[in-house]
DNA sequence: CTTTAGGGTCTCAAATTAAGACTAGGTCTT
DNA sequence: AAGACCTAGTCTTAATTTGAGACCCTAAAG
């Protein structure tokens, strides 16, 4: 289940299917995958079971809010666990579920494709930022 | 590498690497995979090059505003490329790029686990749902 | 008594996105 | 010939999200 054909076939039937969210397994599961922290989450869930201050150590520039909501939707999509320790400050703790471990097979194939490639789009960028900005004496002879 | 260990060895080494935007491959381009849009575009080139119009028939919830800078960040990052025919009306056609049509793969692997996993997910918010505005008459009785 | 820690919630401001009017040039209709 | 319409965008103006950081409560430490 990993050659082109497949794949045209998968992305060909999604279609089809129509690409209303709310109608679309796809949009709806990738809106919350694809949002800006829930990968990144995800990833630090992955090791092991981290508290709510452990994670905001690990990814210092999510607010508190948002650290919140993204772990509440996690939560709420059965990806991950919320476990509340009445210690003296309570401590909570959170873990990826299985179905929240299940995800993280396919979000690593699209982790290594990031790093295998982050050069070539690095230098995408570059070209294209060159050419908006860089070409003032090349345009083609009219 | 497919395993679990290798999975969890990815992970820890990128939380290992950092987490922080811009030294981050991950993050620096699964902001972008990971955009509202950008997946969902990218499925609609898989199949064929598509005209803007075309695009926004098929996406008919995405504004032009947002559909014309999906595609230009597509062309920046080298994953699509644009080619305008100086037709009457002119039209403009987008299509993957080599580098474009690898992601595919990886994504597909992300849309088939939702796909798989989306009753489950589904029913995992219904629980969620129900427990927090559900449970009327189910107080432990003081 | 003040500070520190943990796990949040709340408010306000900044940034992002959606909605949709408007443009430019040419064709089609009447 | 006047007016309507097409494509591919841009621009302006809301509405929605996100970020930053104050604030809450409890209990131990200093």
């Amino acid at each position: 289940m990993s050659d082109d054909a497949p794949l045209s076939t998968s992305f060909g039937d999604w279609q089809t299917a129509g690409f209303d969210a709310g109608a679309c397994p796809v949009r709806n599961v990738l809106d919350r995958i694809g949002d800006k922290w829930t990968t990144l989450t995800l990833a630090a869930l992955a090791a092991r079971p981290r508290r709510f201050s452990e994670l905001h150590r690990i990814m210092p520039d999510i607010s508190k809010r948002m650290l919140t909501q993204t772990l509440r939707d996690l939560e709420r999509d059965g990806l991950a666990t919320r476990h509340v320790f009445p210690t003296k400050p309570p401590s909570v703790e959170y873990r990826l579920s299985p179905l929240g471990r299940s995800v993280l097979h396919p979000l690593a194939g699209l982790i290594g494709w990031a790093e295998q490639n982050f050069a070539a789009i690095t230098e995408a960028r570059r070209r294209y930022d060159t050419m908006r900005t860089g070409p003032p004496a090349e345009e083609e002879a009219t």
